[in-house]
DNA sequence: TGTTTGTATTATAATAAATGATACAAAAGG
DNA sequence: CCTTTTGTATCATTTATTATAATACAAACA
């Protein structure tokens, strides 16, 4: 499994990873009934502590994103992740990227093209 | 000036600050020309230290949102904020969102109305 | 000069992130 | 049963970030 992950980004390494599983999944690269690799092989791939991927598992776990055995590790569920999709949090998300696109210049109509096209493109 | 600033939220106080005078610009509930409460005026209506705030304001004086001068504080500029509006960095944070609610179980059709919503009223 | 503003500086404390090392428990397979 | 492999727990440490307090300085006016 090939992640990507930015060392010198603001963000931290296990939302990374958390992330990029996500999205992942999301876009159907990776499917339900899929494993994950074991926490051990992940960090040795990434080059970072095995505690630091369990962190994102266990986020993906509480999420209820990913199943979790002793003996075979991780693996996608076909559940979905919790949670309402519009809430709060996405809201306020969302409407930040909104806001500072319009403070960066675009257009609404702009702003409705791209958003569209990168929906469009996720659920492909 | 009302600023919802929330002590529990994963989110820095400084980054709340900055994030909702951005939005507030955005929407046009503050004006290019407007000028921002003090440092210490803003840090005692939050109940922060006002070195938190010059850390919202210096973000946003770095970012172009706002003009400082030492006798009038910080106004609003009127030449908007510095950066492409579709930067990866946008691309991004929208798809993580999409593939979020998409996880969440929300069809196409639902994220796309939600967000055009979101971005009308942005906007309006 | 006095006042008000942002900014700089120093130091401290708390929290979060990341790590290393180790050990334990669970679950299978031989 | 033993071995292996897996996640998980635990402890300790380090580093980075956030937030603070206090103070002082510089800038820009009235």
């Amino acid at each position: 499994m090939i992640l990507k992950i930015d060392m010198t980004s603001d963000i931290p390494i296990y939302q990374q990873i958390r992330n990029q599983i996500v999205f992942g999944v999301a876009k159907g690269n990776i499917k339900a009934g899929d494993s994950l690799p074991t926490v051990r092989q992940l960090a040795n791939d990434i080059g970072v502590n095995p505690m630091t991927v369990n962190k994102a598992y266990a986020l993906l776990k509480e999420e209820g994103i990913i199943l979790i055995d002793r003996r075979h590790g991780a693996k996608i569920s076909n559940l979905g992740m919790k949670g309402n999709a519009f809430d709060p949090d996405f809201d306020q998300r969302a409407e930040l990227l909104i806001a500072e696109a319009r403070m960066k210049g675009a257009s609404r109509q702009d702003v409705k093209m791209h958003i569209l096209n990168l929906i469009d493109s996720v659920y492909e």
